[in-house]
DNA sequence: CCATTAAGATACT
DNA sequence: AGTATCTTAATGG
């Protein structure tokens, strides 16, 4: 046990360490739970009650939000050192989560459970500002994937994607298939295969089965 | 081998 | 840009 603390703040100081003080990041070892995620494990779906929040170690987590026609929209993708922090919210008040949260490499996070949130927020000015700020980023990112939808075209989202892509997998090589890349960007396979045929064809990516490699974009 | 399935091609809306 | 349909090719048993 006492073994695993030790992992558990070792962790936490990988990233963690610059954003919060010490007594906080003792309060996380004590209190919070590890766990880790393979690829394609939901961390939090549609429906789920909020008990605890996660604070992203590693890997990377894509948020969605599906509609009744079973439509996904992207919503941003959460990495190292971040948090959900719309579970936040739905922890405070209880309510359910508007959000599945699938994990795209394999994550490992820190659960904390809801009865420190609140007040850690009294307690911590980092706290605070850490929850402050994550709410700020995941505004910002949304609003850029309310514009991106609006106002570009496929083939630019299809980079935009792509780019993002290379980011959360820290590698050029992706294992994606079309279709996935379709659903994702609400689109259909045919139409994502002839887009990515033309990037091939300039030289800006390299296509295989169920893989491809981004070269220049 | 064969079954499954990703991805290419073509035609039409 | 999207759908329907057919063809081709890779993959794994």
């Amino acid at each position: 046990m006492e073994n695993n603390k030790n992992q558990l703040r070792e962790k936490l100081n990988d990233y963690f360490t610059n954003i919060f003080e010490k007594s906080l990041i003792d309060e996380i070892v004590d209190v919070g739970k590890f766990k880790s995620f393979k690829k394609g494990e939901l961390l939090v779906d549609i429906g789920d009650e909020m008990t605890h929040i996660p604070l992203i170690l590693n890997g990377a987590v894509k948020i969605i939000r599906e509609n009744k026609n079973k439509d996904e929209i992207l919503l941003y993708y959460l990495e190292r050192g971040q948090t959900c922090s719309i579970s936040f919210v739905n922890c405070i008040n209880q309510s359910k989560s508007m959000f599945r949260g699938v994990v795209e490499n394999y994550t490992e996070c820190i659960f904390i459970p809801i009865n420190r949130i609140e007040n850690w927020l009294i307690k911590y000015k980092t706290w605070r500002e850490y929850i402050i700020d994550s709410y700020h980023d995941r505004l910002i990112e949304m609003v850029e994937a309310i514009r991106s939808l609006a106002f570009t075209n496929l083939d630019e989202r299809i980079k935009k994607y792509l780019i993002e892509q290379v980011k959360i997998k820290q590698n050029k090589n992706l294992n994606i298939t079309h279709q996935e890349i379709a659903d994702d960007l609400n689109s259909s396979r045919v139409v994502i295969s002839r887009l990515l045929k033309k990037l091939e064809i300039d030289k800006k990516i390299k296509l295989g089965r169920n893989k491809l490699k981004v070269i220049k974009l």
